[in-house]
DNA sequence: TTTTAATTACGAATATCTTCGTAGATTAAT
DNA sequence: ATTAATCTACGAAGATATTCGTAATTAAAA
């Protein structure tokens, strides 16, 4: 199993889910847009994440050239299901009405929602 | 501003969420069922808790009993929001998507969330 | 060729979180 | 009165996460 990403591991990541690969270089000057941040920073957290699994690389010249290997919306399930368990007793009604009621959402995002919910309903219990 | 719990500072939190207080001894009774844990650990624990200002306490013959500073709701929020920008982008539909999408939900949970959507619509767009 | 720049690898310092042992004080039991 | 049990306070060890400096290598520039 692939251990769950920290923070800083998240903020690469979500880079290279954007844009597919990059290299050291490329992800470090677009963390530095947010938060100044040294190279070898960068390097370290990108090579620690490439032993433990999180990303993969191919030699590119000199360089590395860096891919998730984690896809995006199971890291959001995993991220998803501890929050729910440790903060929510793992009840998606609680979870769902304090998202829901505690954001502004705009009318076509709840139409979306309630046809999915909609849907759900049709297919009832089946589940993956 | 409160610092957000860690996760261990959140299962005591769950517990005194429960119980409206308790004394350390009791906490880490229950704390121990999932997993043993030393006394002194929890002990430890709840004094910094303290120090951070998530919880009081009153002297009770000899011992301690600590209060909640922070409230459940409000914590769910400090979680859900890290959650939805680290995460999701800032995306509610998105996660609720992905929440609702991935788990099991009965029919009247389901009801329960589109009440409110459609509680939301009316309002529009008024917050809090 | 010599110098400069860019890249990886490595080690280490710092910070935070978690766990627990020990000491000191106080109460209860013998 | 001793002994045992219970509680707080404190310090420190271990684990993990974050940050960055330095050295070695290689490529590019002068």
């Amino acid at each position: 199993m692939k251990p769950k990403p920290t923070d800083s591991e998240l903020e690469i990541l979500n880079i290279l889910w954007e844009n597919g690969s990059a290299t050291v270089r490329k992800i470090n000057e677009q963390l530095s847009v947010e938060k100044p941040t040294g190279y070898t920073t960068t390097l370290k957290l990108m090579q620690i994440m490439y032993e433990k699994g999180l990303l993969t690389r191919e030699e590119k010249g000199r360089s590395h050239v860096y891919f998730p290997v984690v896809k995006k919306d199971e890291t959001q399930k995993v991220f998803l299901d501890k929050l729910l368990n440790s903060v929510f007793n793992g009840s998606v009604s609680q979870m769902a009405m304090q998202l829901l009621g505690g954001h502004k959402t705009s009318k076509e995002e709840i139409e979306k929602i309630k046809k999915l919910l909609d849907k759900m309903e049709d297919q009832d219990g089946s589940d993956k």
